[in-house]
DNA sequence: ACCCAGACGCAACTACTTCGCGTTAAGCTG
DNA sequence: CAGCTTAACGCGAAGTAGTTGCGTCTGGGT
């Protein structure tokens, strides 16, 4: 499992992730991601490089736990009066900031740099959580919900498979076409519904 | 660019390319891939290190060379006489090998290695050669063929969302629906066409 | 046949990574 | 609140990987 939870939850342990966790994040932002190193890291941090080795392994597992860290959403999702409207403009922001050259690095990051790929899945997490708050809404105000399963396959996953893979002008005619397919089977009984169990 | 492209394409230059990827593929096999180190392979390629640092950059680069090589079809895509037979074998067949932890592994590699994504765009290729492959043999049918970048969107992307980021069940009622979604807009006027223009 | 340039080998150097051992401090128990 | 247990950290040494300059070789062109 990833090296973010640890297991003391309190006292030095903690203040030395939030240390080595802001080191990182400073000197990106000084000397540039390439030029990360873990002694580097370590000394801003005020720890010994030895500290960093034990806990995370290596620096790409470090870089990974930080590029989770940046693509947790720090609000709930804009509320607009209606459905479409909020998935449109949500897919918008989440086209615009992962496709920027920070946020692909972050998803990169994020994807490589965990084995059992526990930082991947926070990833899709954060966007079915976004999902999930902006369909309970719309159930609220009585509108028909696309499953949220079906959200992350006709919306999130070509948008991030385009980042990733394919260079494409992800433009607001795109994202809106895309939230249009979803809700052309809002509640269609051929929604997909990709089960969820483990492979293996 | 990547390394890929060899400056000479013969003689010297080449045989060191092909040595070295037969080293990483015979000592991936015996050591396992995270024991790879590039002295281990430049001694296994019978080349100094330095060579491979100067060609590839650093090992990612390398493997991520190597993944591609991989990736790619071997064959064309099997003619099962329809083009909802073929779309849905070749579905499975993605989802199978792509999803097996050697896959993914290759996948990942792939993804990493170069900062230009080149390969990744390598990769996409792939799969998008092969769909048009089925759409020309079907087309020739007579049949009614979706856009390539829709089946990007509709088939390819939800598959590789769901192994890169979400461990998912993609069973072959998975993948049929996928493609019946696909079928399910053939020639639309509302298929997404996403545009293929660089982002900046 | 000669020349030019890209690619490689060699070797020394720097930097990163690993490991054992002693110490510290967080959490738990009485 | 005092004492205990143990995970986590610091330190330093040893091993390994990555980097670079320079000379040599090979392939392609003239």
């Amino acid at each position: 499992m990833s090296a973010r939870a640890t297991t003391r939850p309190g006292g030095r342990s903690a203040r030395v992730q939030q240390s080595v966790h802001q080191a990182v994040r400073d000197l990106e932002a000084e000397v540039g991601r390439d030029a990360l190193t873990v002694p580097l890291i370590a000394a801003r941090a005020g720890v010994t490089p030895s500290t960093v080795y034990r806990r995370w392994g290596d620096l790409r597992e470090l870089l990974s736990d930080v590029a989770v860290e940046r693509l947790r959403p720090d609000t709930p999702p804009a509320d607009h009066g209606s459905l479409r409207v909020d998935l449109e403009a949500w897919a918008a922001q989440f086209a615009d900031e992962m496709s920027s050259t920070a946020g692909r690095t972050y998803i990169r990051d994020a994807l490589l740099g965990d084995p059992e790929q526990g930082n991947a899945v926070r990833c899709s997490d954060y966007a079915a959580e976004q999902l999930k708050a902006i369909g309970v809404r719309a159930a609220g105000r009585g509108e028909a919900v696309p499953d949220v399963e079906t959200l992350l396959d006709v919306v999130v996953a070509p948008l991030m498979y385009r980042i990733l893979f394919r260079p494409s002008d992800l433009s607001a005619a795109y994202t809106d076409r895309l939230v249009a397919t979803a809700l052309g089977r809002s509640s269609a009984p051929s929604a997909p519904s990709a089960p969820s169990a483990p492979k293996s």
